[in-house]
DNA sequence: ACTTATTTTGACACAAGTGTCGGTTAACGA
DNA sequence: TCGTTAACCGACACTTGTGTCAAAATAAGT
């Protein structure tokens, strides 16, 4: 048999590039076949649709990032498991860009893209209510301010993940300093 | 002669609407004759294509966001300027999400879509510039905290317009709420 | 009613991406 | 060395969106 020219982790770091530089829209075979130096109908015979590829691709990043979530469970203050937290999602950026993709995967293409589709969803949603959850819990322990929905500072602390660095700062330094605007403000007083 | 039936308010509405629906690959001429009820080819009477058609409606939206922000001009503090100006920005919140569209436009396509796109980035520079003095004012007269670099906190600013409004709060409470987080901060602690 | 100027239209040729399939290549074991 | 077979490839038919153009439709002036 003729040796393997995919190697499945160049495939991986290749669509994610190419989905973060040319979009969803933007991202075909024919490009990604190129980039790989392969023909297009070869990447046919590990998946039958870009929907496929791409749904695949999600779900193996998804886990990465929920892996190192859960190793880090028993932790300190629910503040700290939030800003602990907080410097994972800013590493696996890519992931919230990723998400808003789904939308626009075509659900039925096949059935396999629709349960990935629902599995990432799911995902999301849970991620979402963990965050909620550690919100919740330090309001109780005073450590959030109580006058404003949980919902509402969900929301504001995913949207943080997405303020860009332009400054190319390393990623943990660059988490710091966001969490630190997120939670003292711009008014920047501090708690005593 | 035949009396027009496209309409300009509709066609940039229609225009709005898909692109925010569909995104800017989805977008295409087709779709908008079908909800303009004309044939697709009329649409090219007016514009000779998408992307002139996408720099127009940008241009147009741009110039409202524009006027809007400057009818507030003479006003007292460079803070309650800033809470302003994101009550306007949030009540064009689709601006921002049109901005990020602009690097998918094809800018040679014609030299009128590459003036257009450039007119709009001056714009948008232009814009994220008055926003950093006004941070940088704000930080003099001590309204706003010094030891976070003010372009830092620009990025905050612009990313929290795009904080999703599930709840379909109006936007003049939602950006009040916005704005106090932004402000004071998860934690809460006001200024005396 | 007829002419004219303007707007609208459907049809055509073209470009780009998709998915399939018969055939070719090349590693490996007998 | 030679047959087997997994992996790869090029070509074909199909789909969808693009831009153009000659012809049809329509309102208004004479």
């Amino acid at each position: 048999m003729a040796k393997r020219k995919i190697d499945f982790q160049d495939l991986m770091a290749e669509t994610e590039r190419l989905l973060l530089e040319k979009g969803y829209d933007g991202f075909h075979f024919k490009l990604l076949a190129n980039r790989l130096n392969v023909a297009r109908s070869t990447i046919y015979e590990y998946y039958a649709s870009k929907e496929e590829l791409v749904t695949a691709y999600m779900i193996n990043i998804m886990n990465r990032l929920t892996a190192e979530s859960e190793a880090l469970k028993p932790l300190a203050s629910p503040l700290m498991h939030l800003k602990e937290l907080m410097q994972i999602f800013i590493k696996y950026s890519q992931i919230h860009q990723i998400t808003q993709m789904i939308p626009l995967i075509n659900r039925d293409s096949s059935p396999a893209v629709k349960s990935s589709i629902d599995r990432l969803s799911e995902e999301h949603t849970r991620l979402y209510q963990t965050i909620t959850d550690l919100i919740e819990k330090a309001k109780q322990t005073d450590e959030i301010r109580s006058d404003i929905p949980s919902s509402v500072l969900a929301r504001v602390y995913f949207t943080a993940i997405e303020i860009p660095n332009d400054d190319a700062m390393n990623h943990r330094d660059w988490s710091e300093l966001i969490f630190q605007v997120l939670y003292e403000g711009m008014s920047g007083t501090k708690r005593s």
